[in-house]
DNA sequence: GGCATAGGTGCAATCGATTGCACTAATACC
DNA sequence: GGTATTAGTGCAATCGATTGCACCTATGCC
C-alpha cells in the first residue's frame, strides 16, 4: 500500500527512462532492449521489489485480466466445482475471476453485472440463465464477450456449456423401466432456467415414446425445500400415483427424501428416487443416491477457454459445446412392487 | 466495451467541463455544483448510458473498492457460506470480493496473494491461516490491511475471526462422558492449522483433565480420505481400544464413518463418532451426525466488517473476535457398551 | 569516406477519472 | 458604491503503465 514502488523509481534507479524500464519487463517488448540493459533492470527492478501496478496498465491497454463469474449461490454445490474449474484454466493465463452470487434475483443480477463492467472485467461466464436475458442482450450488442455455462440463454447467440441432460434423463427412464415402474413423478426445475425446461421436456417426451404414466411438478427453486413441498402435497391428501421419483437435481430428490421419511415411506423399497448432477456427499445420503453425473469441473474449465478463445478473437461462431453425461447407480432405486 | 461513455463525452454534451461533471455525478462532491447544472448533467449522463470506470477512479483514488479472499478450497462445503457472508457485508457498501484458492499449497498461496496485491486490493480477508506467514507478515509491515477468518495467523498481529473451537471441543466431550464414553480417539486436523491445533490441545487437556484415555491421530489434510486412511489404519491391524470419535471437522468424521462400514462397524452402536463445522447435509448422512455448528455466514460477516473498519481507519487495535458455537446432537453418538 | 539502415532510448501522449487551485461573477455587508 | 465573501466552474496535474514516434549512434555497404 504505502510506498509502492513504481516504473518511474525502477527508471530513476537505473538511470533510464520509464519506457525502457517497461520494455525490459514485458516480454514481448524486451527484445526491443539491449540485453544488457535489460538484464541490469530487471535486477534492479527485483532489488526494489517492484510489482507492476495492474489497474494501471488496464487501463492503458484495456485489458483488465479479470473475468466476471455470474452464479446464483455458491452454497449450491454444483457451483465450486465449476469456479474452480474456470479458476484452473484462467490461472495459469494470468487472469483472475470475480465471483458474485444474484440468489436466482434477476434485479440482483443486473446490478452485479453491471458492476462487473464497471470494473472493466474482459468478459462474463453466467451460470444464471435466466430465460429472457434484457441487460445481457444489450452487452451482446455492444460486443461484450459472454459464455453461459450450465444453463443457457436461449434466444441470445452466446457461446454455452452444457451437460447432455437429455441423455441423462433418458438414462434415468430407460433404468427405471427395466426395474418395472411405470408410474413416475417428475420434480421439475423451474421453468425459467433453461436446464429446468429440457430435463422436463426430455421427461415428458420419453414418457410418451414409452407408453410411461409421467406427471410433472413444478418447482420454483432448485432447493431441498421446494422438493420435500412438493412431494408433501401430493402425500398429505390423496392416494399416491407414483412408484418412481425423477427430480431435477440432487436438492429436490433430498427434499423427496425428507418428505418420503416423514410419511413413513421407504426409499428404494416403497418409493425409487433419482437425482441429477451428482453433486458431493450424495453417495453418503441415505439411501446413497442415484443421479447423473455431469462433469462440473470440466463444464468450468471449458467456458473459461471458450471466453478466452472469444476475447482472442480466435473463435467467432458461437460454439455449443454439450459434455457427456453419466448415470450413476447408487442405492435409491429399487425394482417397483 | 466498445463505444464506452466517458466523462468527457458527458462534458461535452452538457457543454461543461468533466471536471463538473465529476463533482455532480459523486453524491459527496455534488454540493459543490449548482443544482440545476448538476440535474441536468445527471440527465445527460443517464441519456447517454454513462458508466464510470472503476478502474480509471481506483487509479487516481488509490482505491479499487475490492478485496481479496483467499480460501484454501471452495469445494470444502464450510467455505462457500463464508464468501457469501462476506459479500452480503461488501456489496452494500460498493465492495466486490475477489475469491482465490490455495490448494492449501503455500507457494500457490504466495503467487495469489502476490496477485491479488498487484490488482490493488484494499484489503485481504484470510481463511487459509498457516502457522507461519512468511508473505503475510511483509504485508503487514507495509499496511496492508488483512483479516483472518476462520483460522489464526499465530505470531501476526491480525484481526482474527474464529470460532469458539475450545467450548465447542469441550462440549463434545462433556457429551460423550455423560454417554459413558472413557476410551476416546481424536483425529486431528492439519498441525499447521489453528484449528487443528487449537482442537486437539482442547482436546489433550479436557482428556487429562477429566481422567480419561484420549488418543491423537494427526491428519495432514480436513479430508474425507485422510480421516478414513486414519481409521483404517488401527482397524486393520491391532485392537480397537476406543469406543469414540472426535473429529477435527465433518469431513474427517465422514471418513470415519466410511472406515467404520467397511470394517463391518456399526455407528454409533459399536462407536460413536462426532463431527465439527456441521456443514450443509451433515443431517443427511448415515447416521445423521453430530457436530458442532459454527457460524460461517456470520464469520465471514464479521470479517468483512473488521476489514472495512480497518480500511476506513476506525479500528486500530487487533480485535480478535470469537463467535460462539452449539453443539448439534443428531444420531452419531450412543452410550458406551 | 559517405550514406543508408537498424538497433536502442527517450519524449510525450494516452487511458478515464479526481481534485487542488485559480478565476469569474454574483451576493452581502457597511 | 466599494470591498469582502461565497458559489460555481474550469484548468491542469495526477495516478502508473504503455507505446507511436523521433532521435541518435553505430555499423554495413559500395
Amino acid at each position: 500500500m504505502r510506498n509502492r514502488v513504481t516504473l518511474a523509481d525502477v527508471a530513476k534507479a537505473a538511470g533510464v527512462n520509464a519506457a525502457t524500464v517497461s520494455r525490459s519487463l514485458n516480454p514481448a517488448t524486451e527484445g526491443q532492449v539491449r540485453k544488457e540493459t535489460a538484464k541490469k533492470i530487471k535486477k534492479i527492478a527485483k532489488d526494489l521489489g517492484y510489482t507492476p501496478n495492474t489497474v494501471a496498465r488496464g487501463l492503458r491497454t484495456r485489458k483488465s485480466l479479470t473475468i466476471g463469474v455470474v452464479i446464483p449461490d455458491l452454497t449450491n454445490p454444483i457451483f465450486p466445482p465449476i469456479v474452480r474449474g474456470i479458476d484452473s484454466y484462467l490461472l495459469p493465463r494470468g487472469y483472475s475471476a470475480m465471483v458474485v452470487n444474484t440468489d436466482g434475483n434477476k434485479e440482483i443480477e443486473q446490478t452485479l453485472i453491471s458492476s462487473l463492467m464497471e470494473r472493466q472485467v474482459d468478459g462474463l461466464i453466467v451460470a444464471t440463465g435466466h430465460t429472457e436475458g434484457d441487460l445481457l442482450s444489450q452487452y451482446h450488442e455492444r460486443g461484450v464477450k459472454v459464455v453461459m455455462v450450465n444453463r443457457e440463454s436461449p434466444g441470445i447467440p452466446f457461446p454455452a456449456v452444457t451437460s447432455d441432460d437429455g441423455a441423462g434423463i433418458s438414462a434415468i427412464i430407460e433404468h427405471l423401466v427395466e426395474l418395472g415402474h411405470s408410474n413416475i413423478l417428475h420434480l421439475a426445475g423451474p421453468s425459467d432456467s433453461s436446464t429446468g425446461i429440457l430435463r422436463s421436456k426430455t421427461f415428458t417426451s420419453e414418457c410418451k415414446r414409452r407408453g410411461l404414466n409421467g406427471k410433472v411438478i413444478k418447482n420454483e427453486n432448485y432447493s431441498i425445500d421446494d422438493g420435500q413441498a412438493a412431494i408433501d402435497k401430493i402425500l398429505d391428501h390423496g392416494v399416491r400415483t407414483f412408484t418412481a421419483v425423477v427430480a431435477g437435481n440432487d436438492l429436490l430428490a433430498l427434499g423427496a427424501y425428507h418428505s418420503l421419511r416423514t410419511h413413513g415411506l421407504r426409499c428404494p423399497e416403497d418409493v425409487s428416487v433419482v437425482g441429477f448432477n451428482n453433486m458431493p456427499f450424495t453417495a453418503d445420503f441415505q439411501p446413497p443416491m442415484s443421479t447423473v453425473n455431469a462433469p462440473h469441473y470440466d463444464m468450468g474449465v471449458e467456458a473459461a477457454r471458450l471466453l478466452l478463445s472469444q476475447i482472442d478473437g480466435v473463435d467467432s461462431a458461437p460454439v455449443k459445446v454439450t459434455l457427456p453425461v453419466s448415470l450413476i447407480l447408487r442405492g435409491s432405486t429399487a425394482r417397483a412392487l
